[in-house]
Parts: structure tokens; sequence; C-alpha cells
DNA sequence: TCAAAAGTGTTGTCCGTACACCCATGA
DNA sequence: TCATGGGTGTACGGACAACACTTTTGA
């Protein structure tokens, strides 16, 4: 089954986060080539050999969504020999957290390697290509590991938002239902929030007010966030 | 200064911890060929392809050590193109916890790109070759990280062990001071020892009991550590 | 005036921390 | 008998969890 070729070969794969419709979804494209042909695939490509593993990861999402400055994070590195039919590949695997509001994708959807491109809910997957099952699990794992230790839901909310969307964010992440009042205390204690003098309109019944993340005092509270 | 290659070269690096002398110590090796001749490094080497990164660790650490099953975590994968002059060596990091006692060190001292090989505190490593001090840097903190979450330390004593040397071993690795009544209350309360009728000897006055791992419950402890 | 989401405090429990003395043995 | 490390319990404080009502607006 395992043929040896001359040499490994190094990708990044990325898995996309982002929060829509109410849940946590993934960025998958379905294969239209074999191995593995109609499976879905996290995008990845491979790593150039002038440039570090992030900036390929930064290059790729740019490639794909026209984003730059993504949240990222590299979570595991996959070697088994196995993992690719024919040939020795390596992928160093990251996650990425975007905000899907006017997120525009620019997979060639032309390209006759892919058949499509399409978000999926992390509780929901369609059959995946390669170990692409079990690095989107780590990826998950992961992002609720790191959602306790940094706020990093902020990545997947526009600017403004109110305290009620950013407790959704952590419902949506961690899977769970959490208590409003004490969401709201330990937020407020962490002080990493900045409140504006604005309110939503039309949105909901009684505006809420709006908060910004106080990117200033982050890097002193990532470490200190527990 | 980079240069480039055809290919990618992928190596797994492992920082090799033990406890010694009351202190943890990495084993490292002096190079004696440039590029960065008498700097010391970490033990690593290139991944077959046949091989799994793990397997690659692991096979590393026999050949070097001759132990076998050895603790491993993958730490994080360096790719910055400079690290390496002259090539593109991309480096799948790990970090292993060995029992110093009864160990035999392998290296061939006779090998002409190895001048020497020895144990060095963490707290006073000499001038290390390409970026093994980052990596090293990254081994600890993910050490120490480890620590909290899952009983690590037993990695690095022996089969049987006092309190008090597991307490030493928690306050080496977290340089820290710890409290004797708290740590046995906390270490009593996580069920994962097994206490033995067997006591220590002519080793300090009064006999301390000894105690084993428990590892029937340490994979469901693993999770709920915290 | 009502429906819907926004906003707000108090209490109990658990866990981590601080802290000091007696015990068993070898010399 | 004394020096040395082994072994033990209690009290406080902070963080987290549980819990319900009032407020503001749009319709």
């Amino acid at each position: 089954m395992y043929q040896e070729t001359k040499t490994h070969e190094i990708t990044v794969d990325v898995v996309i986060f982002t929060i829509k419709k109410g849940s946590l979804q993934v960025l998958l494209v379905q294969r239209a080539k074999e191995p593995f042909i109609n499976k879905w695939a996290i995008p990845g490509g491979f790593v150039r050999l002038s440039e570090n593993l992030d900036e390929a990861a930064q290059r790729l999402l740019f490639e794909k969504s026209n984003l730059k400055d993504v949240y990222l994070e590299q979570i595991y590195t996959f070697g088994n020999p196995l993992r690719y039919p024919n040939s020795r590949v390596i992928t160093v695997a990251y996650f990425a957290l975007i905000r899907s509001e006017n997120l525009v994708l620019k997979f060639d959807e032309t390209a006759e390697n892919i058949k499509q491109v399409s978000w999926h809910s992390v509780y929901d997957l369609p059959k995946l290509a390669f170990d692409h099952e079990l690095i989107i699990q780590y990826a998950y794992n992961r992002l609720r590991g790191s959602l306790e230790y940094s706020p990093v839901a902020f990545q997947l909310l526009p600017k403004k938002f109110t305290l009620t969307e950013l407790q959704k964010a952590y419902e949506i992440i961690l899977h769970t239902t959490l208590d409003k009042r004490n969401f709201r205390k330990k937020m407020v204690s962490l002080n990493i929030l900045k409140e504006l003098d604005e309110y939503t309109k039309n949105r909901s019944k009684r505006p809420a007010r709006l908060y910004m993340f106080n990117e200033e005092t982050l890097n002193d509270k990532k470490s200190a966030f527990h």
C-alpha cells in the first residue's frame, strides 16, 4: 500500500473555524480526484522553501479568503507514513479563527481538483479524506483549551459586540450553556473589554451595550487569564 | 545567507529531561564541526520515510540511551527557513522524560561530529547551536504545563518513591517550593498513588513510606486532573 | 400593554493556601 | 539524647456556581 518515494513532502493544513448560524463551522473542500474522490478535506498546501510555517499558513488563508493577519495557532504535526497513499506527506496542522461576515472565499471552483467548498458544523462532518477527521478533532480540542487561557473568542466576532454575543460564542465553542450573570462578572473582572458608549439599534427589543476587545491589556492577561 | 536547496529535510529533535543532583537537566551534545562548532545541541536526527514521527523520536532515544517506551510529547514544529544555514531543515521537537539512575548513554564519542555529551541544568545552559535555545524554552514551558494536568513527574522517578521525593520532583520542575501538607493532601486526593507496605531503609533518619504510581487510574485521571 | 432580550447581587460550596508540632529512627 | 527528615489537621479567603427579578424598548 505505502510506496516509498525519495523525499518527504511538507504541507500545512489549516482548520478554519468560524461561527455561522449559531454553530461552530469548519471550511472544507470536496475533492474531485482520487485519492479520496468526493471526500472532504481541510484546505492545505505545500510549504515553500523560503517561508516559515506560520507564513505558509497565512499565505494559504490569504489565497483562499483574502484575509490577512488571521489568528492562527499551530496544533500538531502529523507524520504517519500511511496517512497519504503513495507518498510521504508530513503535515503541520494549524487552526484559524475568522469572522464569517463579509468574507469572500476565493477558491477556484473551476479548478479540476476541487468539486465544491463549503462550511460544515463540527458536530455534523461529512466523510473526510486522509486523517483529516483526526486533525479536526485535535483542532477542536485545542480551540476549547485555548479559550480557557486566552480570550480567543474575540477573533470570531465583529469588532464591536454585545456581551450576549460574546457569551453565545463561548457557548457555541464549549458546547454548553453558561450563566449570564456569572459570565458577565467574569468578563468584566478580566479587564479585557472596553465598554463603549454605543448601543445596538433595532436588533433586539432593548438596546444592548457594545463592547470592544481591549488589545492593550491582552498580552498581560494572556498569561494570568486563569 | 540562506541558500535554496531542492527539498525540505525533516528532523526530530528530542529535549531529554532528567532529574539529577537536585536539578532539572537536559542532555546536550557538543558539536565538533561547523556550523556551530563547539556549540551544544539537542540530540536529533532525520525522520525515515517509513516511520512516523513518534517512532522516529523513540528510535533516536533508543539509539542513544538503550531506553524503550520512554515518555514523549510532541511540542512544536520549527520551520524558520533561516534556522539552518545552507539548507531547509524543519524539525519536529519532542521532549522526553527519563530516569537518570542506571542510564547508559550510547553516544559514540569517537564520532567525528560529536565532541562530547553531557547533562546541563536548564537554568545554566551553555551556548546553543541553531534555534535550540528556543526549542528548550518551549520544551520546558510545556513540561511545566503538562505537570499541571497530568502526573508526568513519575516518569522521572524510580518505580517506588517516597512522597518527599515526588514533592522534590515537582519543586524542581516548577522551580518553586511547595507546602508539604498541602502537597500530600492533593496527591492522595487524586487517587493515582498506590500506598505500599514498604519503607525506605538507612536512607534518612525515620523510614519513609514508599508509593507506586497507580497506572490503572491514570487514564481516567488524566482528563479530570485539574 | 405585552413580548423579548438586557441588565443586575447575594449566598453557599469547594479548593487552594497558610501555618506548627509530634514521631520514628540512626548516630 | 539529639539531630534529621517523616508525617499529620485546621482555619481562612477567593473563585466559581446557583439562582430570579426589574428594565427598556419595539411592535
